[in-house]
DNA sequence: AACCTAATTTAAAACGTTTACGGAGATTGC
DNA sequence: GCAATCTCCGTAAACGTTTTAAATTAGGTT
C-alpha cells in the first residue's frame, strides 16, 4: 500500500513536494517532477481518495439517482443506459467519475437521499423521475447539495432542470391529427403526480384550442404507465358511445397494450384509430403497424446533462440556475391515417 | 455544516466521547449517550464520509461494475434491475451502501477498474458479464480487493463466484426435446469469449451424450447476442440439407429474430421446429407461440449475491473461496413439439 | 562580503473521524 | 483508611492528502 509518504521517502524528496508534482502544481522543478511522475507510474502509487476528499472537500465524483424496480428507469428499455453512457463519457473527458445510487422504488425516496447527502460521497446530484411535488428538491436545496433535476416539478424555487419537451410532443401530435382531419382526439397519461403527464396535458388542451378544437374532458384518460394501463385504455376507448378517431399515448409501453387490445376486437391501429406514441423506444420496433412517435438525441441529451451537472459541481449552489427543455422530433409512421368516415 | 467538533462544542463535550456516543461504543453514560444522540438529531449532525473512510480504512460502501452500451446488462431486460433492487435491499440491512460504477463498453474495462481500484471507494466490487479469460479478475486479486464475479471465468486462480446453471440449462433442453423424440438438436450461442457460451455448448454435447445422440459440429451455430444474431440463426437452419426440428437458444432476445424470419417462410415455431429459449424474459412474452425457457428466482439471486459480498468485503481476501451454480428451472410453452413426420 | 531576489524545497497545519491510553472520581474490598 | 477496581471522560495520535508559510539554496548586484 504505498502512499505519497512512501513514494517521498524513495525519492528522498518531502511529501509537499511530491504532492505538487502530481498534482501538476507550480514552484517544483522540471527534473524533479520527472522523477516524480517517473518513481510514482513504477511504485504503482495511487492517490487515496478518502485523503484526497477529506482534504480538498470535494471528491471528484458525480452520482446519479436511479430508482430500481420502476420499469421506466432501469428496466425494459434502453434509455437511461444510453444516457448513462453518454453522461459517463462527458463527465470522464473532465477527469470526473459517476456513480449511479440505486433506490428502491420501495423504500422512501426522500430517506434514501437524506442518507446520501449525508454521506457526501458525491459532489454533485442528478435525480430523475421527478414528482410534481417534489420534496427532493427541497432537501438538496437546503442541504446545499449541488445537483439537476432531470425533468421539471412545480417544487418552488430556482434550481437547474433539464426536461424533455412534453407539451411540444403533445402541440405537435394535435397538429399532425388535426391536418387528417381527426376533432375527437383523446389522450392517455399517467398517474398525477409525475409531473410529465400534467405538462403534456396542459400541452393538449392547448393545442387543441389553438386549432379551434373543443376540450372534451371524458377523452382525457388516466392509466398505469405499463402495457397493462395500455389494456385499459383501449378498453375505457371501445365502451365509448363517441369513439374517438385518434389517440395520444403519454408513455411508451401503454401502445403494446392498445394494439393487443385493439387487434383482439379486429380493430385495426393506423384504420380505424389513429395512434401516436411518446418517446420511441426499441421494444415497440415491432408492432404492426409501426407506431408513430417521438425521437431524440440521446447522446446528445446524456452529453448536455453531463455538461451542465459538471458547471453545476464546480460553481456551487451560485450558479445561475436555468430550466432547459429539450426537444423532440416527429417520426411518422402508420398507425396514422384520416377519421375513417362516419357511418 | 456541523462536525463532530461542533456538536462536542455544543454538548460541552470532548470529541472522543461523542464518538464512542454515537458509534455505541461502551465507556459513556448512558444519559450521556442520550444527551448526545438527541443533540445530533436537533443540530443535523452526519458523519463526514471522507474522514471515516480516511480513519477507518473502510467505506461500508459495494461496488457493482454495470457495462452501459452493452444491450444484456442495463438496456432491454429487467433482469439486472430486479438483481440491484434485490441485492441494495440486503445491503442495506447490513448498513452498507451500494453504488454502481458504469462502465462503458467503448472503453478499455481494464483502465476502467485500475482507476476505480485506484480510488479504494468501495470495500468490495461485484464484476459482471466476466469473460472466458478475464483480465480484470487477476488485476483484482493482485490488488487485493475483495470481489465476487457474477459469472465463472477460466482464469486461473481461486476466487469467489456466482453463475447461473447454463449447463443444467443445456442438459434440460436436451432432455426435454429428446424425450419428445428429436435426433437433430442444432444450438446457437453467443461469442466464444463469453464463457457462458462455452459452458452453454459444453453442457448440450454432454447431454447430447447422455442420450446416445451424435454430435453434429455443423449444428452447433455462433451469432450475435440480439434478434439480428436470432435471424442469422435461423437463415443457416433454413439453408440446411438436413434440417434439424429444434434449436437451442444461447440468448434470450436471439428468439424475436428466430421467430420472425420463420414466419416470414411461412413456418411455426412448435408445429415445423422446436425452440427452448434461454432466460425469461418479458420482452419475449408477446411470442407466439409462446417460448419455452428457463426460470429463476432473481430476487433470490439478488439476495444471495449480497450476502456472499457482504461476507467477501468483511473477511477481505482470506475468505474461504467458493464457486456457486444458480439453479433455473424449466419452463414449458407452445414452441415444444414431437419431430414433424419427416416427408 | 553582504545583501537582495527568485527558484525550489521542507515543515507543519488542516480536513473529520476513531480509538488507544491515561486519569479523575466514585465505589468496593480488605 | 488505604489500595484496588470500576465508570466515565478527556487527550492525543493517526489515517493520507493538499496547501500555506517558512526555510533553504543559488545566482546575481552592490
Amino acid at each position: 500500500m504505498t502512499g505519497i509518504r512512501a513514494l517521498a521517502r524513495h525519492l528522498d524528496l518531502s511529501i509537499g513536494t511530491v504532492s505538487r508534482a502530481l498534482n501538476a502544481k507550480p514552484d517544483v522543478s522540471a527534473e524533479t517532477r520527472q522523477r516524480v511522475l517517473e518513481a510514482a507510474r513504477e511504485l504503482g502509487y495511487r492517490p487515496n481518495q478518502a485523503g484526497r476528499a477529506l482534504r480538498n472537500g470535494r471528491t471528484n465524483t458525480i452520482g446519479m439517482v436511479l430508482e430500481t424496480g420502476n420499469a421506466s428507469t432501469l428496466g425494459g428499455d434502453t434509455f437511461f443506459m444510453h444516457l448513462i453512457d453518454a453522461m459517463q463519457e462527458t463527465l470522464a473527458e473532465q477527469g470526473l467519475d459517476m456513480v449511479l445510487l440505486p433506490c428502491r422504488s420501495a423504500d422512501d425516496p426522500i430517506e434514501f437521499l437524506k442518507r446520501q447527502v449525508a454521506r457526501r460521497s458525491v459532489d454533485a446530484l442528478v435525480i430523475t423521475a421527478t414528482r410534481r411535488q417534489d420534496a427532493r428538491i427541497a432537501l438538496l436545496e437546503d442541504d446545499g447539495i449541488p445537483f439537476l433535476a432531470l425533468g421539471r416539478s412545480e417544487t418552488p424555487g430556482a434550481y437547474p432542470w433539464i426536461d424533455l419537451d412534453f407539451a411540444g410532443v403533445a402541440r405537435e401530435s394535435v397538429a399532425q391529427l388535426a391536418r387528417l382531419g381527426h376533432r375527437r382526439i383523446a389522450i392517455a397519461a399517467p398517474r398525477r403526480d409525475v409531473n410529465l403527464a400534467q405538462i403534456y396535458i396542459d400541452g393538449y388542451r392547448a393545442a387543441l384550442q389553438e386549432h379551434g378544437l373543443p376540450v372534451d374532458e371524458t377523452l382525457i384518460l388516466r392509466a398505469s404507465a405499463s402495457e397493462n394501463g395500455g389494456l385499459a385504455v383501449a378498453e375505457a376507448l371501445l365502451d365509448m358511445p363517441d369513439r374517438p378517431t385518434a389517440l395520444l399515448l403519454g408513455q411508451e409501453l401503454m401502445a403494446i397494450g392498445v394494439y393487443s387490445r385493439l387487434q383482439a376486437e379486429g380493430l385495426v391501429p393506423g384504420r380505424d384509430l389513429s395512434i401516436i406514441g411518446f418517446r420511441q423506444n426499441p421494444q415497440l420496433r415491432f408492432l404492426d403497424p409501426s407506431l408513430a412517435c417521438f425521437a431524440l438525441d440521446i447522446r446528445a441529451l446524456g452529453q448536455a446533462v453531463g455538461e451542465a451537472i459538471v458547471r453545476i459541481a464546480a460553481e456551487g449552489q451560485d450558479e445561475e440556475v436555468t430550466g432547459r427543455i429539450w426537444p423532440m422530433t416527429f417520426v411518422l409512421a402508420d398507425s396514422l391515417c384520416p377519421p375513417p368516415a362516419p357511418k
